[in-house]
DNA sequence: GCAACACCGTTATTTCTTTCACAAGTCGTT
DNA sequence: AACGACTTGTGAAAGAAATAACGGTGTTGC
């Protein structure tokens, strides 16, 4: 099992969005070219950084003068695959649910929801964002006929490790979970968590007195 | 400045609140004792890990038994300042902060929103989960009389800078950001981003055909 | 009471990340 | 065309974090 990439460290992939964003902005600002040295400052990072992150994947900058905006920015999207469409689907329609289906940020970036699935039988029917709520039992079906291969789990707790379970034997491949559960997934599943409820309870180790130091992330 | 602490990574710290949730389903299971195996098994770490990061804070634990979980959770509450209340606001009560607010999962663990600011004069004076939304204006005087730590964020990218400095300024220690943006604090507020987009786009890196191995977080 | 086992806390080791430092390339100016 | 001011890409060094290893202590079963 010979890799041809050098093996990227994943904590190098998570700081690749940081920089699609930063360069999209300024992009948008009109800024053509850019330096590791401007950019570490516009996200608090030292430049040596930016640069061995980059090398990872290629050449992208120029001696003396930095990088292209539109190219690196064009590169990198590449890399990520954020050149194309992801269709995904949602399973839970409870309040979290909804408020995803209607998150309008999602989109703009390629990340659509086309199907959303709920175990609750009297959500199902029920049109969300211009989508029909479907029963757990067409999960099957509906991935078969369409191509999906990022779910959004927003169901409670207790659910969420059988709803993620059904999802990967249905050949799903990247997770967003949202349940604050730390599920089990095989090694080529992705999984991302959001639990803003860890990331409080981690932030008021800090803001208690004995403890008068930074805390970022 | 010498610290009494021997200063605790601030990894480990992100992870003790795993272990709270962990030991919190034990208990409610009825579990009494548990060794950093176990608690390992079921967390995907290493017990190495786990006792190394406990004993950073003290010695928990009975050699040839294990921990005793009531015991653990209360030391691992105290650590974290989780055995106290922590009144909260928000700024932004838009579709996500009205989800935000009436978001079931805060409470119980002891975050409370007790005010409620937009800068948008219709959604002022709305009341939403029983709070009367105030204007921005009214921050200053709101964080002034009652005792707020913590702020959580859901404006627009483009305000989002502007209402942190402001929350900043009013003596806010922490703040969570829901705003798709990486906000400049001082060094001795802390920071915690909730950020669906970035979680998928460094997903998607995953799932792109040429890389067949997983991505855990 | 004793042997066999289980498990913690901590030190040593390994692995992973970040930062440093510099040769080499680019640009603008004179 | 030569100089000075910049900036990249990268190998080497430093620093941080995870893992392994083990002494020491407590537990269990007989």
């Amino acid at each position: 099992m010979a890799s041809d990439t050098p093996q990227v460290p994943e904590v190098v992939v998570l700081r690749l969005p940081l920089y699609v964003r930063a360069l999209t902005q300024m992009s948008e600002d009109g800024t053509n070219v850019v330096s590791s040295q401007q950019l570490g400052a516009r996200l608090q990072m030292t430049p040596a950084q930016i640069r061995k992150d980059l090398s990872y994947f290629g050449r992208f900058g120029k001696q003396g003068r930095g990088y292209n905006v539109q190219f690196l920015l064009s590169e990198l999207g590449q890399i990520l695959g954020l050149n194309r469409k992801w269709p995904a689907c949602l399973v839970g329609v409870g309040r979290l649910g909804r408020a995803i289906i209607n998150y309008p940020g999602f989109a703009p970036e390629g990340f659509h929801i086309v199907a959303a699935f709920d175990s609750d039988q009297d959500q199902v029917g029920d049109i969300i964002g211009g989508l029909k709520v479907m029963p757990m039992a067409h999960l099957r079906n509906t991935l078969e006929r369409v191509e999906i291969a990022i779910a959004i789990v927003a169901v409670p707790a207790q659910e969420a490790q059988s709803v993620i379970d059904d999802l990967v034997e249905n050949e799903v491949r990247g997770i967003l979970n949202y349940a604050p559960v730390a599920p089990q997934v095989p090694m080529d599943v992705v999984l991302r968590n959001i639990d803003p409820v860890l990331s409080l309870q981690s932030m008021t180790y800090y803001l208690l007195d004995e403890h008068q130091d930074s805390g970022q992330d």
